[in-house]
DNA sequence: CAAATCGAGTCTACAACGTAGACTATGGCG
DNA sequence: CGCCATAGTCTACGTTGTAGACTCGATTTG
């Protein structure tokens, strides 16, 4: 795992969306709560490229969840973030404290 | 400043590192400091393409500074980051905040 | 039942961001 | 002067972010 390339901006949003909705992570799903969320409104080219991109990375994959009761035989993909894939996340996560030490209480916001 | 777009990732490392280097940030110290504290390594074309579009968006500054004793006349590049920039910077963080709120317990590194 | 509608995902195309490396220019030094 | 070092410029290209029109099956509705 030596030098793993570094997430973009949207990356990492949108793998953390994943992480947050759980099982009920698909496309239109992860939309909603990054809207919710971050404020974020995305098209579906910009979800869906970034789905993919995110896939052939290897830090997402996705099962066909089959259509229960409702929603009758119409499929969906379930996204869940890999382990890579949440390394990746940490990874990014740790360079932006590390950076932000020091500073957070002169231009800081982390309220707790 | 309705919509404040978006920093890209490596946007918000190097306003992060100016801010760190205070009044002695010029562009070999920023890559300096990336690459001290953040591991991140940069191209003086990295370096200096971001600077310029930072510059472009008002999100940095810069003056001359006219060489003192030492290094006599040797001008280089002092960056600040203007009150714009610490705005955008504060919102990519508010919004990492709250997208990894919930999640830190179970995949986070937040040791303090 | 055909027409309108909705939810989920595909495809194409382009703008913005990230990256490398060769090049210029000026000063210090043997 | 020839050489090394520092600071910044320029060109070109790969990667990430973005929109919107399109497909396709299901449900609603007149």
């Amino acid at each position: 795992m030596a030098d793993m390339q570094t997430l973009g901006e949207l990356e990492q949003l949108i793998l953390l969306a994943i992480l947050r909705l759980g099982p009920e992570a698909f496309g239109l799903s992860i939309a909603r709560e990054l809207e919710l969320q971050a404020g974020r409104r995305l098209s579906r080219g910009a979800l869906y490229t970034t789905l993919d991109r995110l896939e052939l990375k290897g830090l997402v994959r996705w099962k066909l969840e089959t259509g229960g009761p409702e929603r009758a035989g119409l499929p969906k993909r379930l996204y869940t973030v890999s382990a890579r894939g949440v390394s990746a996340l940490r990874a990014s996560q740790r360079v932006l404290d590390r950076m932000w030490r020091g500073l957070d209480d002169i231009f800081g916001e982390r309220s707790s």
